[in-house]
RNA sequence: CUGCCCGUAGCUCAACUGGAUAGAGCACCAGCCUUCUAAGCUGGGGGUUACAGGUUCGAUUCCUGUCGGGCAGGCCA
């Protein structure tokens, strides 16, 4: 509907005379009833270029709009919008299309079927997962679902460090728990890993344990010398519970990548030799720098430690060269707005490796931290991680679906605030349950009326006249807006606000009207109504990786 | 000290990227179940959008500065 009108506008924009492209022209879904269904401020953006009066323009394009049976009335206001009113027929068609396109409906194809990779959470092998990963799973995830919705062919990736310093300090602390050094002891790593979880693993070893990680099983012969062989077991370990939080998350990964990988395969070298040829580098004090202010950062960075070893952020660039040589035209990296340093140094370095990769290139969501509350009181801890709350514990406590909900809701760049006490109660106050409240009254009522389902997409002779029913109609048909808005703008956030009213608009109709009546078109006029929306609920839902229940 | 993000009702957050009278939910007050799920609905009070300037027909949104919070600025990731 709204591509329709604005290529309308379009078409009596330019028999003005009037240069503009149909980007230009934008609609909106004005917030007053009494502004119409759509409405546009572009008689007030040409005024400068065409030099008259708002309000004259607006009615020169009114009076050069193409005969149509849309419109109900077209009027202007204010300062010069124009505000059109369809009129009931092209409104309430809105319930058919989405009877029959099913959970089709809201998808588009604006990604032309384009190779698009989204990395989140990437973890490193060092612990549990935590609320922040939890976090980034949830809008990492929904993204990917919705860039799905959106036409794109969509690759979800896991990059996980296996290699550098923070590995060789993991299999210290196991290390030194399997040789009973406790961590309060002088003799423990000064920053080893405290949490229960190095007692766990360090057990699990001397045990001579085996661990299943993917095709590959990591077998523990007990012996404390085997440093190596810690390592690999440690880290097969985390691995392997980070994956059970993922999958009790219902998160799933199509590929998974290896810092260590990037070593083998030489990719490391070639960057590093690339840069150097391409004059990006120089040496001081012992190590090698590249000169990454010619990018844009603030200062040089570090490339190859005075020890030999190179710093995180040059793997990393391997890695990105090895997304960008896949083929992905747009790369998503999901993370922490406490990695955002890396931001610069990624793009300064594949800048400088002169491959014609585009400056914004990868592009970035940086989601902020998040505090966990309980009984008022922020938490700080879990027993098992020692110093942060985990991903489990909040599956565990809440549920995935509250955890994905919460998690999600808000824009990432927002610090966020979990609630325990809210995400847990089964009330009206919990926005998750309110919505699949929703989609559970629905079904109970199609289910008390028990008739053929599939009846209802056909057209009814009913009008919809009541106010709450064309707002009803007009939220469910916002829906493909919604969709386009919150890909664009890489904000899964607003699909959870969006529910949030959908699903309010539904409660208020239903509270106000009886569906099962006698009179049997009002009856199936109003049935198909509510299947819509719940199909809406459903898409809206499934965007989030969250359940669609039929009763509670 | 420098860079990035944020600051909206008592609390948690929106606001279609510059639009019309800034919206929800909690909390508070007053109502609605012999009728399809009350995990719901209806009404009410609550705001100088941190502050001060600027840009223009129009600013929560863009620019500058100040204040406050968070995160970075390690040859950690």
């Amino acid at each position: 509907m709204k591509a329709n009108l604005t290529t309308l506008l379009y078409h009596a924009i330019q028999s003005l005379n009037v240069v503009i492209s149909e980007e230009q022209i934008t609609l909106e879904r004005p917030k007053l009833i009494e502004h119409g269904d759509f409405s546009t401020n572009i008689a007030m953006v040409l005024a400068k270029q065409v030099k008259k009066n708002p309000r004259e323009i607006a009615q020169s394009i009114i009076d050069n709009i193409e005969k149509n049976n849309l419109f109900k009335k077209i009027e202007i206001a204010g300062a010069g919008f124009i505000n059109f009113f369809l009129k009931n027929e092209a409104l309430i068609s809105v319930i058919q299309e989405i009877l029959q396109q099913k959970k089709a409906y809201g998808r588009n194809t604006k990604g032309g079927n384009k190779k698009i990779q989204i990395e989140f959470v990437s973890a490193n092998p060092t612990g549990p997962l935590h609320v922040g990963h939890g976090r980034g799973a949830a809008i990492g995830d929904s993204l990917a679902r919705l860039l799905e919705f959106s036409g794109w062919q969509v690759t979800r990736e896991f990059y996980y460090n296996d290699a550098g310093a923070q590995i060789d300090n993991l299999t210290k602390s196991v290390k030194a728990r399997c040789l009973n050094i406790d961590v309060d002891n002088d003799d423990f790593p000064a920053d080893g890993y405290r949490g229960d979880y190095i007692k766990e693993i360090a057990d699990s070893y001397m045990m001579g344990l085996s661990i299943n990680c993917g095709e590959e099983i990591i077998e523990s012969h007990g012996d404390i010398a085997d440093d190596d062989c810690i390592k690999k077991f440690s880290v097969a370990y985390l691995r392997n519970e980070q994956d059970q939080d993922l999958a009790n998350f219902k998160i799933k990964f199509d590929v998974y990548s290896l810092e260590s990988s990037f070593y083998k395969n030489k990719k490391v070298d070639e960057v590093v030799s690339l840069l150097k040829s391409n004059g990006f580098t120089y040496e001081k004090d012992d190590a090698l720098w590249l000169k990454s202010t010619q990018f844009g950062d603030d200062k040089d960075r570090v490339m190859k430690k005075s020890d030999g070893s190179y710093t995180y952020f040059v793997p990393d660039v391997a890695y990105h060269l090895d997304k960008w040589e896949r083929g992905f035209h747009r790369v998503i990296n999901e993370q922490g707005a406490d990695h955002h340093s890396t931001v610069n140094r990624v793009r300064a370095g594949l800048q400088g490796l002169k491959k014609n990769i585009p400056l914004h290139w990868p592009e970035y969501v940086l989601h902020q931290m998040i505090t966990v509350t309980k009984g008022g009181a922020e938490v700080k801890i879990s027993k098992r991680a020692g110093s942060y709350v985990t991903l489990s514990d909040l599956i565990e406590e809440v549920g995935c679906d509250a955890t994905r909900f919460f998690l999600v809701s808000r824009r990432p760049d927002s610090q966020l605030i979990f609630d325990i006490d809210l995400a847990k109660t089964q009330s009206n106050d919990n926005p998750v349950y309110y919505i699949q409240y929703a989609h559970a009254r629905i079904e109970g009522v199609l289910k008390q009326w028990g008739g053929n389902i599939n009846s209802l997409s056909n057209n009814h002779p009913y009008s919809y006249d009541s106010l709450l029913e064309k707002k009803l109609i007009k939220k469910i048909s916002e829906f493909p807006e919604l969709i386009e808005t919150a890909s664009k703008d890489l904000a899964p956030h607003q699909i959870a606000n969006y529910l949030k009213e959908c699903a309010a608009e539904f409660h208020s109709y239903y509270n106000d009207s009886k569906f099962l009546v006698k009179d049997e078109s009002i009856m199936l006029g109003r049935l198909s109504l509510i299947y819509a929306t719940q199909q809406i609920l459903k898409n809206g839902l499934s965007l989030l990786g969250i359940s669609a229940p039929d009763s509670m």
